[in-house]
DNA sequence: TACATACCTTTCTAGACAGCATGTC
DNA sequence: CTAGAAAGGTATGTA
């Protein structure tokens, strides 16, 4: 099948080849033939009569790279009215933001947290990306342009399994549905175990697919010699060297990109600057290997001198140090331009290897010849687990640069004895299945009042017959939401957020805490915080920080021993102007000087601090920064609508008001 | 005195969504 | 109240 056979108007056949598309890729051509393209276009081009059906919702399990943007652009230009891209990232959106303007003729807009932009602005688009929550936040506060959505695209649906944000994403998709009946959805899925369970819920039609634009090979390392699945081998001599650091240097001798996963951020970095010190990559070109070989091209040193000229803090001219060699870290740690920076000059093969923790496997998308997987371990908050498969082959799947390479590598390191139960968990087995995880009492204490505040329930039955269309009714039809709905209901009574006379209606403080779009629990915090703070002499912005860092929308910076005792005797120091009193303190104390460090990091911040005497104190990258004050803006502007909401006497408002704008202005 | 060794203690551990107003290329 | 690796610290042993 090839895009001239499509029912496309010249234009997009036109701008398509210009892509380089000429023939359809087969997970493709299946996409089409169950159904994504639109009845209208189909019958204007006289096509129709061969038995593909069109206007179809479809769930696509395909690899990655097997061109899933295509699909979504076939259903989006061929709908009845307008789309909506739904992504995870910001940084996603932004990426298929400026692919979807690339479409001649097609209005693309753009909604996440940092972009904004009205309702009316966004109902004028033909195509708007969005994530997940911001898309749940406009059906809360009723945004018109929502109803009016043809065909809605939810990319990396297998998220639905997310502990934190896939009940976000099953509500969501679920009032979708329910405010557009019509609505055609389009899935773009990972592999996982059970996307036909799915493809049932949404009523669509399932494409999997194993095919891939580069063929990958997926082994295990030990004992000096890959051992790919089906059996091939290949030496990799390690020559005392560490395993990694070998299959790194083999991966860049033969002229190839190489992507290393590690599980923690100080281990990205220190590889890095191993790999650099070794000069891995000036070895490899020396040999005489060139772009000829779809290898390294370019000089690294002008992305050292932009990373360079931007970096403030010690992480910073680290990361330019090494990128001079060809060699890059990444992590969240790092200001998201170093980010681009980095991920950019690796796909314009500019730099020979990045050495990463788990985010480039969910981010954009950044190709390599060669994938080693280092850590197959993650820390969690309660102790050690296995990646799931689903997420090692994720990794795996950013293997094989289209067009460059004739096939991609992925290779699990083995340490020792386990290469055997590796090569049996992870090469070749299934992906694990998806599996709701809305039945938790933080996502229901949310979506109980998400829904009522909305009013699209006003009663106990109606919050059961509103989540009774969500993905995990579907999965377990036995399954009884009754109980943990009833305690959110109750708990939400009594936070003073629902009021139960005869019909459930949200109170205006439930209203404001729903819009504003703070868990249920942060509201509650903030207002016994405010009240509290009625009772100081003084307040400051070390007041107002400490109070929204103390909520569960912010996490708190790891405190070790030796600072505890500073960090306590700060707060006896500070005690007039703290909500909490180390003398007579009730709670998880521990838990309370982890708010209270992130709390005076801030306030450093915002009375000028740089960020390098920062990371260097708090031990945290520049990225963490910027990410938490961008955070703590967002809190104290919830804080601020919560404040003005209960006239709050203290003189409060005022302090949040002109914290949160300091923060603001606080650039780099 | 200098150093090796065994054992115990401490530290450290991925990521990133939302609101709103204002200024900037 | 959960896990595990690595770094740091201390007591003891040996030349």
């Amino acid at each position: 099948m090839h895009v001239g056979d499509l029912p496309l108007p010249p234009e997009f056949v036109d701008h398509f080849r210009e892509e380089g598309i000429e023939s359809l890729y087969p997970p493709q051509v299946a996409a089409v033939e169950a159904g994504v393209l639109a009845s209208g276009a189909s019958d204007s081009s006289s096509e129709g009569s061969d038995g593909i059906a069109t206007d179809e919702s479809v769930v696509a399990a395909i690899p990655t790279a097997s061109g899933k943007t295509f699909v979504a652009e076939l259903a989006m230009l061929t709908s009845e009215g307008p789309s909506l891209f739904i992504v995870p990232l910001r940084a996603l959106a932004t990426e298929k933001y400026e692919t979807f303007q690339e479409l001649p003729g097609v209005s693309v807009g753009i909604a996440t947290g940092d972009f904004d932009a009205s309702d009316e602005e966004l109902g004028d688009h033909d195509i708007v990306v969005a994530t997940s929550e911001k898309v749940d936040s406009a059906i809360r506060n009723g945004a018109g342009w929502v109803e009016d959505i043809g065909c809605a695209v939810v990319d990396e649906i297998h998220l639905l399994d997310s502990r934190s944000r896939g009940p976000t994403l099953e509500v969501t998709i679920a009032n979708l549905q329910r405010l557009t009946p019509d609505l055609q959805i389009v899935g773009l899925s990972a592999t996982v175990d059970n996307a036909d369970e799915v493809a049932d819920w949404l009523d669509a039609e399932l494409v999997t697919a194993e095919w891939r634009p580069v063929d990958l090979r997926t082994g295990v390392y030990a004992d000096g010699a890959i051992t790919f699945e089906g059996g091939d081998t290949r030496a990799v001599p390690a020559d005392g060297d560490a395993p990694t650091e070998a299959l790194v240097r083999d991966a860049v001798a033969e002229g190839g990109q190489c992507l290393v996963f590690v599980n923690s951020r100080g281990a990205a970095h220190d590889l890095a600057r191993d790999l650099a010190d070794e000069g891995v990559v000036s070895d490899a070109t020396s040999e005489g290997e060139t772009a000829a070989n779809g290898g390294v091209r370019g000089d690294p040193a002008a992305v050292a001198e932009e990373i360079r000229s931007t970096a403030t803090t010690g992480t910073g001219t680290a990361l330019a140090e090494y990128a001079e060699t060809g060699v890059a870290f990444h992590h969240a740690g790092l200001r998201s331009e170093h980010r681009s920076n980095v991920e950019a000059a690796f796909r314009d093969r500019v730099l020979s290897v990045i050495c990463a923790t788990p985010t480039l496997a969910a981010g954009v998308n950044v190709p390599a010849r060669r994938v080693v997987v280092r850590d197959h371990h993650r820390y969690t908050d309660d102790g050690v687990e296995s990646l799931p498969v689903l997420e090692v082959h994720q990794m795996f799947g950013r293997a094989g640069r289209p067009g460059l390479d004739p096939y991609g590598e992925a290779v699990l390191v083995g340490d020792g004895d386990d290469a055997a139960d590796l090569r049996e968990r992870y090469i070749g087995a299934d992906p694990e299945a998806v599996t709701s995880k809305l039945a938790n009492d933080d996502a229901l204490r949310t979506h109980v009042l998400a829904t009522v505040a909305s009013g699209f329930a006003d009663s106990r039955e109606d919050l059961l017959e509103v989540f009774g269309s969500t993905f995990y009714a579907h999965q377990d039809p036995d399954a009884d939401l009754t109980g943990i709905t009833d305690d959110a209901i109750a708990y939400l009574e009594e936070a003073g957020m629902i009021a139960d006379g005869g019909d459930l209606s949200a109170t205006e403080l439930g209203e404001l805490v729903s819009q504003v779009y703070v868990d249920p629990l942060t509201g509650a915090d903030v207002l016994a915080a405010l009240d509290r703070a009625t009772e100081l002499d003084r307040v400051e912005s070390l007041t107002v920080l400490e109070l929204v860092c103390d909520t569960p929308d912010m996490r708190g910076s790891y405190v070790r021993n030796s600072e505890a005792g500073r960090l306590t005797q700060f707060a006896m120091n500070n005690e007039a102007v703290l909500a909490k009193s180390v003398s007579d303190f009730d709670g998880d104390f521990q838990a309370w000087l982890e708010s209270l460090k992130t709390a005076r990091l801030l306030d450093d911040w915002i009375h000028g601090e740089d960020a390098a005497a920062l990371a260097e104190r708090y031990g945290v990258g520049p990225g963490d920064i910027r990410r938490t004050a961008e955070r703590a803006e967002w809190l104290l502007n919830a804080t601020e609508s919560l404040a003005e909401q209960v006239e709050n006497e203290g003189g409060i408002t005022e302090t949040i008001r002109e914290t949160r704008e300091a923060l603001g202005r606080r650039q780099p």
